[in-house]
DNA sequence: GGTGTCTGCCCC
DNA sequence: ATTCTGC
DNA sequence: GCAGAATGGGCAGACACC
């Protein structure tokens, strides 16, 4: 039997060095003294565990309970103590200082082995209650010397600080048993157990090892990449992007029904399941909701298994529900049917591992990809992830913005070549995240660091101002992260000289409010943790802005606009173009073809060639009464003045297109149809919405209803008229098929031209968008189109031409700022604000650009919001906290919105956003 | 029974 | 989770 | 490039205390 003192001279010389090859030698020296039983013990403690990975129990002591029993012993008071441990940062090191003094402690001999430790803590973990943990754990740390305390709290703490763990243990392994260190690695993955390989590699049977199904093994990680060049770098030869989802990753073991001789998981029709977290912790019981499901992938007959890997993701219908909601299931003693229903969750599967009886890590993720997609992988609470190949990265920013539309963080990208690592994190998978704001805080006071950071005040809580006027500081998050050693020691200082009030024993100071700092993190939320009533998911530092007052740092205003506040509305949508092809197709079969049908669409070119398809294909499948009718310039069907209009036509049925959907009918009583792509608002009694938001990339209207048209009949010919929608919407790069096809089909040139024309009797002063229906119903062609001499046409022309001029004019307009705006104002009689917006909003990526058009409707200010800042415009605007009123704003896509406001009600919202004091109107035709 | 504190190789 | 640091 | 260390917020459970 080894002693425990050994163990703890052992940890200490390690400590001594940072030579990692050192420390290796250390423990082997020391491992080569240990017999079997010790050297189980001794690898798992060196590694800071106490029971083995797989294992399951806890020991449930921390920080407290040591408290009590380190103060009990040393006959100290608590105050004492918590000195000593802001001094040292170790409660280990504080048990070795105070016991030290200790007359009773110093003097004992050393008595304890290492296996006498083991079963000492086996029974701390199973007794129950703190008050008989607590005593237990004072009766062991009495008996201890004070060195072997020192190891016996650290190792309560859950961590050695010795510069060492489990990986260094595995690499001395390796050397002392002259083993190739993957091989270690591998088979302590098998086993989960560093104590029960080191055995295996002294006694060379690490071949003995084998993947068992019902054992978790290790997960692959990702390494963040904040650049896409990097992609290019690491991954030349192709690569994978698939969503990065932001749930609870999982691997899922799936068994035939003879498997009896495991622990885990629980047998369903003959089938066994079990789930397992990062940490390998058995989730089985947690998601309950998922054993049937995933045991449905198996056949019956055989008795084959599988291993996937994946995220269990808090989602209804199509709509990912915030990481929060599924947080409430966690760590539950038992799973209660509502809260199943309350909080729905799906298993979304990005690999496996294992299949066919055979293990599939060696595989390239491109082979395991392919095996994965023979897997019947598509009801509702299994699900197949999203999952591309790509050769270059031109593509990755739409795939990111679709990526977040969905709900989603950002995007995985993997290298196709790469097999399966576990326990890596490694750059063949990457993360890509990009962070979403920054805000400029100041620090209100700071906390000592523990370990190597004990002698600094290392941790920053940090407030924003309650308004512009109210300068009441309010704090919203803590950080240390993103801040090197010197930052670190360079604001201790600072905050030590700036002190006001010492708490805890020193352990917190607070400080003057005057250094200021910018921070980022992944996403605001509404919180009680501190006192602005937000939090910060993932807080981290980015630079020391001692350029920056304290009274121009951001405000409670700022924190609350860009905390997510609202979600996409309980809406049922087709999840995909399948889904909705058949809603599509039900619409029209019920339809009369002698009913009188009304097509509501957009003005501009999105709008308009999505009337004209629908229009063309409805007359073509037999449809004796169609009526397109355009709105004004307003551009929304619920405005008093195009209710009337469609209401003069006396529809039977009525289409709305690419004009949003909301709550109220358009027409009450008469059913109506949406078709569209922004985000939804509600939907009325007695409608039907087919909408794309959800969908990865988002198509625009035209693309939707082209699409779907096809599944009713033939209408390639009508491809081109999609295509001009889609480059106007979505750029000419736009990832679709149907885009690079009919690029070559009608040319490139052709086609943008032809948008260009036909997007231009919209935003002519002379607001006249049917002669662009009527230019596409009857040319043949874009290059037609070009070429074409007709009236209509020249008249798009000599439209182009004004629009041209008015551009020339505006783009003088220079912005001025306030807090996130970034705010040009122009005065055109020409719908030119959204082609303004847009090219400020490269040139102001930080900002959110709003270009207001005072000279567009009399009386009103029409305007066009535009950002690259990944600040969502839709949820931004509504916590503006404009009262209601006349006008309509805010409603679009997520990063493309604006709005059409009385005068009044627009400068209102301007001091609402900070610009004071409103300038009077801009005279027309300055 | 309500509230506050501590804990988790928790989850991210 | 994120980030920095020493090997 | 990797492993180690030090740090964030939120949730449920277990208990102590009132």
């Amino acid at each position: 039997m080894s002693s425990l003192i050994e163990f703890a001279q052992t940890a200490e010389s390690i400590a001594a060095t940072s030579k990692r090859t050192t420390k290796a030698l250390l423990l082997g020296e020391y491992f080569n003294k240990l017999v079997d039983e010790d050297l189980i013990t001794g690898a798992r403690f060196f590694a800071g565990y106490i029971f083995p990975l797989r294992d399951q129990r806890t020991i449930n002591i921390g920080g407290a309970a040591l408290l009590t029993a380190i103060t009990t012993i040393a006959n100290i008071e608590k105050s004492k103590y918590q000195e000593r441990l802001v001094k040292l940062g170790d409660p280990g090191d504080v048990a070795f200082e105070v016991l030290s003094d200790n007359l009773k402690s110093s003097e004992l001999a050393s008595t304890l082995s290492l296996g006498n430790l083991f079963s000492k803590l086996e029974q701390l973990a199973g007794v129950s209650g703190t008050k008989s943990k607590t005593s237990l754990v004072t009766e062991l740390l009495r008996i201890a010397t004070p060195l072997e305390a020192k190891y016996i709290v650290k190792l309560l703490a859950g961590d050695l600080r010795i510069g060492l763990k489990e990986g260094a243990v595995e690499d001395a392994l390796a050397r002392l048993f002259k083993v190739p260190v993957a091989k270690v690695q591998w088979v302590n993955m098998l086993t989960g157990d560093i104590g029960e390989t080191a055995i295996l590699a002294r006694h060379h049977r690490l071949e003995q090892a084998k993947m068992r199904l019902f054992h978790p093994i290790k997960f692959m990680l990702a390494s963040p990449a904040d650049d896409l060049t990097e992609v290019t770098k690491q991954m030349p030869q192709g690569f994978a992007v698939e969503d990065k989802y932001d749930g609870i990753r999982a691997q899922v073991h799936i068994g035939g029904g003879k498997r009896q001789d495991s622990l885990h998981g629980t047998v369903i029709n003959d089938c066994r399941v079990a789930l397992f977290s990062r940490t390998l912790d058995e989730i089985t019981w947690t998601f309950t909701d998922l054993i049937e499901p995933l045991a449905q992938l198996i056949s019956d007959d055989t008795d084959n298994g599988l291993i996937l890997d994946g995220e269990i993701v808090p989602i209804r219908g199509a709509k990912i529900l915030p990481f929060q909601e599924l947080q409430k299931r966690l760590g539950r003693k038992q799973v209660k049917q509502e809260l199943i229903e309350e909080v729905p969750v799906a298993f979304i599967a990005y690999d496996i591992l294992y299949a066919n009886n055979s293990v599939l890590i060696e595989e390239p993720l491109k082979e395991r990809r392919t095996i994965l997609d023979s897997l019947r992988l598509d009801t509702e609470k299994v699900k197949r992830g999203l999952h591309k190949q790509f050769d270059d990265i031109s593509g990755l920013d739409a795939e990111f913005a679709a990526a977040r539309a969905r709900g989603n963080e950002g995007l995985m990208v993997k290298d196709l070549n790469s097999t399966y690592k576990p326990g890596r994190r490694g750059k063949e998978w990457l993360k890509i995240k990009r962070a979403i704001a920054t805000l400029d805080v100041v620090i209100t006071a700071a906390e000592v660091g523990t370990g190597k950071r004990a002698r600094f005040l290392s941790d920053y809580t940090f407030a924003v101002r309650q308004s512009e006027t109210e300068p009441t500081l309010l704090n919203i998050g803590k950080a240390y992260s993103g801040l090197t050693d010197a930052e670190v020691t360079e604001i201790s200082n600072w905050c030590r000289a700036h002190t006001i009030q010492e708490l805890e024993h020193g352990r917190v100071c607070i400080v003057e409010p005057k250094l200021v700092l910018e921070v980022t993190f992944d996403r605001v939320q509404p919180s009680s943790r501190h006192n602005s009533g937000f939090a910060l998911r993932f807080p981290r530092i980015l630079r020391i802005r001692t350029d920056k007052p304290v009274e121009e740092i951001d405000t409670l205003e700022t924190v609350q606009s860009l905390a997510e506040t609202t979600h996409v509305n309980e809406i049922n949508v087709p999840p995909n173009l399948e889904a909705a092809q058949e809603i599509f197709k039900n619409i029209i079969s019920n339809l009369d073809k002698n009913q009188h049908i009304v097509i509501m669409h957009d003005s501009d070119a999105d709008g308009v060639t999505a009337g004209v398809i629908l229009q063309k294909i409805l007359q073509r499948t037999g449809f004796v009464q169609v009526t397109r009718i355009i709105p004004d310039r307003e551009r929304n069907a619920w405005a008093p003045s195009n209710r009337d209009k469609i209401k003069a036509t006396a529809p039977d049925y009525l289409f709305v297109l690419d004009l949003g959907c909301q709550s109220e009918p358009v027409i009450p009583g008469i059913p109506t149809c949406f078709i569209d792509h922004h985000r939804p608002e509600g939907t009325p009694p007695n409608s039907t919405l087919i909408t794309a938001y959800t969908w990865a990339p988002i198509p625009n209207t035209s693309l939707i209803v082209y699409s779907l048209c096809t599944a009713i009949t033939d209408a390639t010919d009508l491809d081109w008229i999609a295509a001009i929608g889609t480059i106007s919407d979505l750029g000419e790069k736009a990832p679709f098929e149907m885009l690079a096809v009919t690029k070559t089909k009608y040319t490139a040139k052709y086609l943008k031209e032809a948008t260009t024309l036909i997007n231009a009797s919209r935003r002519a002063a002379d607001y006249n968008p049917e002669i662009s229906a009527k230019v596409l119903l009857t040319h043949n062609s874009p290059r037609d189109i070009v070429n074409s001499t007709t009236p209509e046409v020249e008249q798009l022309r000599s439209a182009r031409e004004q629009v041209k001029v008015e551009m020339e004019k505006a783009r003088k307009a220079a912005p001025t700022f306030a807090g996130l705006v970034a705010l040009i104002r122009i005065n055109s009689p020409c719908q030119i604000h959204p082609l303004i917006a847009q090219s400020w909003r490269t040139r102001l990526p930080k900002y959110i650009v709003i270009v207001a058009n005072e000279g567009y409707l009399p009386g009103k200010v029409n305007f066009s919001a535009r950002t690259d800042s990944g600040i969502n415009i839709l949820d931004f605007l509504r916590n503006v906290g404009l009262p209601e009123g006349e006008g309509s704003y805010g409603h679009g896509h997520d990063f493309a919105s604006g709005g059409s406001l009385p005068i009044t009600r627009f400068y209102e919202l301007l001091s609402k956003l900070g610009f004071d004091p409103p300038q009077p109107p801009l005279i027309s035709g300055e």
